[in-house]
Parts: structure tokens; C-alpha cells; sequence
DNA sequence: ATAGTAGTTTTCTATTTGGTTAATTAGCCA
DNA sequence: TGGCTAATTAACCAAATAGAAAACTACTAT
């Protein structure tokens, strides 16, 4: 894709396997093992999604002992809140409260938003 | 990457072409030869990111004669923003004001925010 | 020192992506 | 009809991506 950090985060995101370690991790910090364990993946593959995650800045790891606790950081995350602003107007004001804008959208359409093991809300 | 639609936006905006493709495109509509004119690459290539873009859900294109005006749908944007909403306390309060957050924001970092053509807003 | 656990790196493969040029479709106009 | 313009499709290429298996690093524990 590219080199700058936005699409670095976008290409991060574009990945349902990362979406669900970033869902897990909003929770609180976890080691690779306890990332890994969700999904039918080798540890090789899962390395690799962390990396991924770590070069978009969407993550970092520390070091215990053998382990390498992750952890969410918010930079990127609050990259791409700033850009879809530009789109504010276009999506209509309701996406100013975006917390209104959900209440009034979930009583339509209810429907799965991507987060595997409990709201991380 | 994947084929949920969730996926499918993110990896559509993975790619600074196709975020100014639709930043333009927040400004109304326009034909594939106008939002191939700030690019330098051939017509195949704006076809190709149009079709990731339409494949996204995230425009849609009509017909009038041999144009074919490209607009936006808000629906996919819709997603990202109800997806990004279970970072919310993550973030910050100030998420659920974007716009306040975003003001005090900039009052500390400028920096451009990948809008190609005067502000979309 | 040896064995076990947690993770990463290396090597390899198949698929996807972003770009090119050339050919094609579709509509306008004279 | 023929020629022009707008855009897409086809064929091809190089680079990146997602995965697996095997080998390696680093730490713990005996």
C-alpha cells in the first residue's frame, strides 16, 4: 500500500484477525500467548499481525520474563478519528455526538460491529 | 486481506490515491477523467482504485453519456465511525465531541490530515 | 547443564495489489 | 459512416501479504 502512517493504520485495520487483538487489548494488556489463543493460527502468523500492529503504532510491546505484553496505544487510532471528520458534514451532524448518533442508529438496524469477546466499552 | 465489509472499507482506505479520490468526492460529484487530474497515472490505474472504492460500498458510480460521475456513500464511513466508538473510552472522553477534541487538537499540532484540495468540510 | 516455555526469525509458497500498455466498449458529433 | 472522447477490460509484471514449518533466541526451572 503505502508508507504514511494512515495507510500504515487503515492496512493494520483491514485485517479481522488485527481488529479482534486491538478489540482484546482495548480491554487491558495481554501477552502474545493470550492474544494468540481466539484463532487457528500458527504463533509465526500471530507474530506477524503484532508486528503489523507495531509498525501502524497501533500497539507496543513490552518484556517480562519470556513474555511480550501488548498493549493499545491511541495515536493511530486518533488519526483516523481526525480524518473521518472531514466526512462529518457529509455523514450528517449526528456524527458530531457520535454516542446519539449510535443510540439512534442501533434502535434500527442492531447487527455485529467486529469486537469478538465482549464490548469493549 | 478479507471480505467482510468492515475489511473491505479499511483496506479501500489504505491507499492515499483513493483517500484523496474521496476527499474530492466529499465535495461533490465528479467524472473518473476530473478525479484522475490531480494524479499522474494512467486511466487503468484510477479505474482500478474506483473499482476497489465502488467494491467498498464507499462510492457509487452513474451514467450520463460516456461519463461516469462518481459519488459517495455515506454507509461504509458509517461502519468505521460506529467500529471506532468501542475505543471511545479508550481515547478519551473527548471522543464523543469530536469536534471539541479536534479544536483542542489543533490549538497543539497542526499537521496535514490528507485532505489533497482545500478542506472538505 | 539440560529441558521446557514464549516468541521471533527465516525460508518458502500462493495470492493479492498497484502499476503499466494495448485493446475494447460506449456514446457523441459531423 | 468515421473519428473523437471517456472509461473499462485484458494481459502482464513487480512487490507486498498471509500463511505454514523449521530453526533460533531468551528466559525459567530443575
Amino acid at each position: 500500500m503505502d508508507d504514511d502512517q494512515l495507510s500504515a493504520t487503515f492496512a493494520a485495520l483491514a485485517d479481522p484477525t488485527r481488529r479482534a487483538i486491538l478489540a482484546r487489548l482495548a480491554t487491558g494488556e495481554a501477552t502474545v500467548g493470550e492474544l494468540a489463543e481466539p484463532f487457528n493460527l500458527s504463533p509465526p502468523a500471530i507474530s506477524k499481525h503484532l508486528k503489523v500492529l507495531q509498525q501502524a503504532g497501533l500497539i507496543e510491546q513490552g518484556r517480562q520474563a519470556q513474555w511480550r505484553p501488548c498493549r493499545l496505544r491511541p495515536e493511530p487510532l486518533r488519526e483516523v478519528a481526525i480524518w473521518m471528520t472531514q466526512y462529518r458534514r457529509f455523514l450528517g451532524q449526528s456524527f458530531d455526538r457520535l454516542d446519539d448518533y449510535l443510540r439512534a442508529l442501533r434502535t434500527q438496524q442492531p447487527g455485529d460491529h467486529d469486537t469478538p469477546q465482549g464490548e469493549a466499552q
